[in-house]
DNA sequence: ATGGTTGTGGTACAA
């Protein structure tokens, strides 16, 4: 079994480019991240051509969360109680006996910013929905772009932009909450020295340098990361497309089950 | 060198 979270920075600009990583990837599991699209626009044929089936939460210009899957999933909530931001940023669904949960953390933009305690409140309303979550031995993924490097080696920049915006105590503080609750940060439980970057400014260079920001994240509960052979991202995804299609600033990451 | 690029939607704003 294969899962994968993947910020494809607007689905109409990224459907090709969609349908070549979910022909070559043949992912069971994926959660999307900045649709960009209203429900009603979304390319649900498409989706189906590529052989996988969509459920959504939709908005126009921004944000926007799916989850898609070989089978059908059927949704069980699409908003983050106690959460500020009512931007479409929470998707969880079940498919294949599993608790899928996609979710795009608000950027928060400056420590100075209005944004910023939204997106540390927005945080808590996650760890406070994984903390109360009824049936808590249900298998569950979690995957996203979380919008925190959780340490230092999650960031092209180390310890120089501790306690800037994505580099702060009481964003990782929120992302150990996420821990706390009994979740497994998979590509880390694998490699606890690699950057495993998967976002690159698209300005300066910045994938060329490899200035890179380990944010976009899949946990799971243990006996679901108990059964990771492997965790990896997708970097040439990141890359041009054959056809010169532009790519989205962050590459999927991908999680192979037994 | 205090920049740079992209998506959406409409010539601004968020990332």
């Amino acid at each position: 079994m294969i899962l994968a979270t993947w910020n494809v920075n607007g689905i109409r600009a990224r459907s090709q480019r969609l349908a070549e990583w979910l022909e070559e990837r043949q992912p069971d599991v994926v959660c999307l991240q900045e649709l960009k699209i209203v429900e009603d626009d979304f390319p649900h044929l498409e989706i189906r051509a590529s052989g996988y089936r969509a459920v959504l939460a939709g908005q126009q210009s921004w944000n926007g969360v799916a989850v898609l899957a070989k089978d059908q999933p059927e949704i069980v909530v699409k908003e983050l109680s106690g959460a500020a931001d009512a931007g479409a940023r929470f998707i969880v669904a079940k498919v294949s006996g599993l608790e899928v949960a996609s979710i795009y953390v608000p950027n928060g933009k400056t420590l100075a910013h209005a944004d910023y305690p939204l997106k540390l409140k927005w945080l808590e309303s996650l760890a406070n929905y994984l903390e109360s979550r009824a049936d808590k031995g249900a298998p569950l993924v979690l995957g996203g772009d979380f919008n925190v490097c959780s340490t230092e080696l999650d960031s092209f920049g180390g310890a120089r932009l501790d306690g800037t915006i994505f580099h702060t105590l009481e964003e990782r503080a929120l992302i150990a909450r996420i821990r706390a609750a009994g979740l497994v940060d998979l590509f880390r439980a694998k490699y606890p020295e690699a950057p495993g970057y998967s976002w690159w400014d698209y300005r300066a260079g910045s994938f060329h340098k490899n200035e890179g920001l380990r944010i976009d994240l899949l946990f799971a509960t243990p006996d679901v990361a108990a059964r990771v052979k492997d965790v990896t991202v997708d970097r040439d995804y990141r890359k041009k497309g054959k056809s010169g299609a532009v790519p989205s600033d962050h590459a999927p990451v991908v999680a192979i089950l037994d």
